[in-house]
RNA sequence: UGUCUGAUGGUGUAAUAGGCAACACGUCUGAUUCUGGAUCAGAAGAGUCUAGGUUCGAGCCCUAGUCGGACAACCA
């Protein structure tokens, strides 16, 4: 009698994890609200790069469809083409790609209506909706008031629908320049939403477009274009960011103006993401590539999509810290660190293990047989049975890192030190000896004594030591370029600046450093985009910047 | 000063018929480990912006404040 409970609570969505969105929806769905149908839309511009904010948006409009076994489109909002491009278009399409989504075929682009927006547009002057203003652009802002004070009417507010009517064709036939018209939202110029006082709809732009070309020198603007663009797809939940939230009155003014039945798309707003040490605004972004603050758009220190994917982040990471940083209506400053988990998590159960040497110093092992070289079995990966291994050479010269060597130890070290004893992983437990060193007092080489009976698998291999090295054998070791990066800014908000100050202010100055390691052989087999863990030392990923003779490789984390 | 909006450990998100504030990250212990990683076990850390009210009982409902965010582009 209860087994019907407990099937419909197994197989329910009432499990997963829920925001107050698709708590929304579950409340129109019970309702029946759109027959229970979900379309979403991604909505971007193409005047820039992708970055982690939108990843938060693509994952919530796309998941949030396939949640719900709805539909979700990508859209170009592209209304505006003095600052569009198809540059723009493409980076985008392979962004969204990348991060593991698909709008199959639908793909769209508010210029693909423009012709049924200039239609509205005539309808709503002749209804005595909308004129056309030969205000200039000062004159509309002082017009249009302040926050606290009404604004006042324009004097061609009061045009009859056939000047309008007349006025405006002859602004789509190109008679007037840019800036002399505009044809306007006939509101309230009192309202106390500023956006609401006789909104601009279309201005004058004798600018070609990327994809109409010169068909148009008028163009609609983002109110006016949205909710319809959103309208024409059949589109249910409009989902956008908070400063959107002022807009809404007027996206739903709008669509009362044109939309026929009872469907009307809706409008929710959740707040966007903002991470510690990271500036996300296109603008400050677009800075750091023009002023070669960073080395372009996918730089990897740059929080676009392309430069998180640069810098190894995976898909399968993204969207995990899309989902567990939630969708809420208060803003939010995620810890970077939690980023930092989520490819961590991923890369620890999927990448291979390499020993790469990013300091080295030279080890030598006096009681090693000269030019003999031994082949040691490496796990790729300890926490995937599946990976295999590999075999790795053991010769009398090796490379340690310089660190992992202290001549005189403090505290809590249990690396090699005079004396002691270390394990070198996968091979031996060698002794430390003597050191050398220059004139400047430098270590050149450290030298050990090894005993053969400790080597992995045999019989004194358990003996107990405190520490494990990671090493190279100095005359197989690969050099690789290694760029290791660190967080682009150093404080933790670099926005949050005194006066007289800009968020570049708040550089690291160490955020990268480019170094050459000796690797084991084994990354001569990684191929562009590979990502590995280097033992003990953090994630890298192979950088396409690697030519035949030169491997680069990014550090992830480290 | 106007409109809209939000407030829960250090950070983020839950608590969806008013019923012992939960989960994750981070921090700290300990165990384990041939990676100071991972894993495992555990701990500290909020009494829910404030003040009133309703109620047996309030993070949730009501009233009044406080503080934060957004809005005055022919940008989106």
């Amino acid at each position: 009698m209860s087994e019907d409970i407990i099937t419909s609570d197994l197989s329910g969505e009432s499990k997963s994890p829920t925001n107050f969105i698709h708590a929304i929806i579950e409340e129109e769905i019970r309702n029946g609200k759109n027959e229970g149908r979900v379309h979403t839309r991604f909505p971007p511009e193409p005047n820039g790069y992708l970055h982690i904010g939108h990843a938060k948006s693509i994952c919530l409009n796309f998941g949030t469809a396939s949640k719900y076994n709805g539909l979700a489109n990508l859209r170009f909002d592209d209304t505006n083409p003095v600052k569009e491009d198809t540059e723009y278009v493409d980076s985008i399409m392979e962004d969204v790609r990348w991060l593991g989504f698909d709008w199959d075929d639908r793909l769209y682009y508010a210029s693909d209506y423009f012709d049924q927006l200039y239609e509205w547009a005539v309808k709503m002057i002749r209804e005595g909706h909308a004129y056309v203003d030969d205000l200039n652009a000062e004159q509309i802002s002082e017009y249009r008031g302040t926050v606290t004070r009404p604004g006042k009417e324009s004097p061609y507010r009061t045009r009859t629908p056939e000047e309008n009517l007349d006025l405006f064709t002859r602004m789509k036939d190109g008679e007037f320049p840019d800036g002399s018209r505009v044809l306007r939202a006939k509101i309230d110029m009192a309202h106390p939403n500023m956006l609401m006082r006789d909104p601009i709809m279309y201005r004058i732009l004798h600018t070609d477009h990327h994809r109409t070309g010169d068909k148009w020198c008028i163009y609609p603007m983002y109110d006016y274009a949205h909710g319809q663009s959103d309208y024409l797809e059949g589109i249910t939940h409009s989902i956008c960011t908070l400063e959107f939230e002022v807009h809404r009155p007027l996206y739903e003014w709008y669509l009362e103006q044109v939309a026929e039945g009872s469907y009307r798309p809706r409008q929710i707003e959740f707040a966007r993401l903002n991470l510690t040490y990271t500036v996300m605004s296109k603008r400050k972004l677009l800075q750091l590539v023009n002023e070669k603050v960073v080395n372009g758009w996918d730089d990897p220190r740059m929080p676009t999509i392309c430069g998180l994917r640069r810098r190894g982040y995976t898909p399968e990471s993204l969207r995990a810290f899309a989902d567990v940083i939630g969708i809420a209506k208060r803003d939010q400053v995620i810890d970077v660190a939690l980023l930092e988990f989520c490819v961590r998590e991923d890369l620890n159960k999927r990448s291979n293990r390499v020993m790469t040497v990013l300091n080295p110093v030279k080890l030598v092992i006096d009681n090693f047989p000269e030019g003999e070289v031994i082949e040691l079995e490496a796990i790729n990966n300890p926490e995937d049975p599946e990976a295999g291994s590999r075999l790795i050479r053991f010769t009398k010269e090796l490379y340690i890192e310089r660190e992992d060597f202290m001549e005189n130890p403090t505290g809590k070290f249990f690396r090699l030190k005079p004396g002691g004893e270390v394990r070198l992983k996968y091979g031996f437990i060698i002794k430390c000896e003597e050191i050398v060193k220059d004139s400047e007092g430098n270590i050149t080489e450290i030298h050990c004594t090894y005993q053969e009976d400790t080597r992995s698998g045999m019989v004194n291999s358990n003996k107990k030591v405190k520490g494990t090295l990671h090493w190279v054998s100095a005359e197989h070791a690969i050099p690789v370029e290694v760029r290791l990066y660190d967080r682009l800014f150093a404080t933790e908000t670099p926005e949050n600046v005194e006066e007289g100050k800009d968020f570049k202010d708040n550089l690291n100055p160490d955020s990268l450093k480019t170094i050459t390691a000796m690797a084991e052989p084994s990354v001569l087999k990684l191929v562009v985009g590979d990502r590995v863990q280097f033992e003990r030392l953090g994630y890298f990923c192979v950088d396409p910047d690697s030519t035949s003779s030169k491997i680069v490789l990014t550090a992830l984390l480290h």
